[in-house]
DNA sequence: TGACAAATAAGAATAATTCTTATTTAAGAA
DNA sequence: TTCTTAAATAAGAATTATTCTTATTTGTCA
């Protein structure tokens, strides 16, 4: 979302409620903001720190219904995690996640391969396939090299 | 599991035990046996449930621990869920899910190809690769048909 | 500008998990 | 077999994450 200018931002933010019939508010407009300049996967409670910054007064349930109201309309995706709080990903294009078993983090990577991938027969018979991804386990740069001095 | 006789099991179970320096206790026993009939992916709370029958007064804290236990020797796996309670898959050879987005059910899938797949360059570069998981969501045979009487 | 459904804040309630403490027990040593 | 001890357990308190309830406020549209 970097590319894009701030106005035309909260433009697409007006256009996509109305297209869903959600009123535009500051509260929605501020948690929008923070997300989408997120690279991270943030939890509610993550959001709810950052927002609070800006809008002191908001509470923590409508941070939490925000989000889940955005990721209903796809604006965001529920992440894939392995038990606790809801993670949620403003990326919602085509995209594999790494997940280091030391860190917790969530990396996002891109594959054309991974995005192509077909759907065993079987699988296609029974089901209805929405989404694909891959997800991998693993241990992040940072945490092979816990000493070493960054570049 | 269903191929093995129970006095197999039980021995597999102890060994690992052993290997890991854990106490074969009646209530691990207990777990173990209800995990590995379970072809689900059950909770915490399902198996406590589940559990209690036969051993009444097991505590549920014991349940959450032992499962983690299990799921920290690899004798089961911690599965991908999109918040919430922890689900376990007492199937730890590979496969892949399919998460049916309409009943919350996880459906265990088997692909040679997916098995396989190369981990690109950049991320080979960057992580130690563990597993590698594909994962679908869609809508399984008896959300696609609900009023469908099965054959 | 007014009406009204939708959204919000605040706090209570619920769900999932972990922690604390006292007690019990499995497993190896004597 | 009995003894010893660290590990495991039960019970309940505490914590964390989420949702619900209720009263109030506010976008949106007529």
């Amino acid at each position: 979302m970097q590319g894009k200018e701030p106005n035309t931002l909260l433009q697409d933010f007006i256009e996509k409620c109305q297209v869903h019939n959600l009123k535009v508010t500051p509260q929605r407009v501020a948690i929008y903001r923070e997300l989408f300049d997120s690279t991270e996967h943030p939890t509610v409670d993550a959001m709810f720190q950052v927002v609070k910054k800006k809008f002191p007064n908001i509470s923590y349930d409508t941070v939490s219904r925000t989000m889940l109201t955005f990721a209903e309309i796809g604006m965001v995706d529920l992440v894939e995690v392995y038990g606790g709080a809801k993670r949620f990903d403003p990326n919602v294009s085509n995209h594999h996640h790494l997940h280091c078993v030391s860190c917790g983090k969530i990396f996002d990577f891109h594959s054309d391969h991974y995005n192509n991938l077909e759907i065993p027969d079987d699988v296609r018979r029974a089901f209805t396939v929405l989404t694909s991804r891959v997800v991998l386990k693993g241990i992040c740069e940072k945490c092979s090299n816990p000493g070493k001095i960054s570049p």
